[in-house]
DNA sequence: TTGACATGCAACCATATAGTTGCATATGAG
DNA sequence: CTCATATGCAACTATATGGTTGCATGTCAA
């Protein structure tokens, strides 16, 4: 999960996997076509996604494509995510007592 | 939303919301203690979950509390996430389709 | 007031990260 | 076969990052 958020983290990586949202399938070259980036740079961002299980690849002939692969994405979402979403009310709640709590102490 | 990702990218930042989730509204120090990390360094990890939106603070003395606020987690997985998940059907059949197409190539 | 406690600020260090360039290798086309 | 194309690998660089220590500032309590 962590090699997951940290493939998230980089603006790079994130709008690679929003090139292959828009067109599925892409290859190496044609993604560092698109993107204001050396061809090998690409290719380490997409090593980073693929080993993150972000995308999966195919070989055909000489060409590597590649493909988006949200699973992960919603594991995290399930997993780790949904926790703080539900807690959501609660936290709210406990910061407005904390809040009316020391403005009290601080009328006293 | 950049910052948010970054800000999660982190193990340590991570397990901070974790020990905020598990108890709100905790002191630096207080945070510090339960963690084997200099207090300078959670204060670092904590203003950057602050400037990522992700806790808030509030003075009472020269205590400053730390509360979770769920709401870019949340607004990132509708706004982000969301998409992948929602492509998930179609990310796989194209991926199957085009496995497809390179096996008959391949056999051809 | 004085001292202890909670936090902030700044300098510094080691390593990780994102990017580059150059060259090697493999595959498809003519 | 030969050449152009597609990718891989390796070395190198600059900057970002996560961590440390030391000292300054501010607040509560005796």
């Amino acid at each position: 999960m962590s090699d997951v958020f940290r493939a998230l983290a980089d603006e790079s990586r994130r709008s690679l996997l929003d090139a292959l949202f828009a067109r599925n399938g892409q290859s190496l070259s044609e993604m560092a076509e698109n993107i204001p980036m050396s061809r090998q740079a690409v290719a380490k961002h997409l090593a980073i996604l693929e080993s993150a299980n972000l995308v999966s690849t195919a070989w055909r002939g000489r060409e590597k494509l590649h493909y988006l692969n949200p699973v992960p994405i919603g594991e995290i979402v399930r997993r780790w995510v949904g926790k703080f979403e539900d807690a959501r009310v609660d936290a709210l709640t406990d910061f407005k007592e904390q809040m009316e709590t020391s403005e009290e102490k601080r009328r006293a």
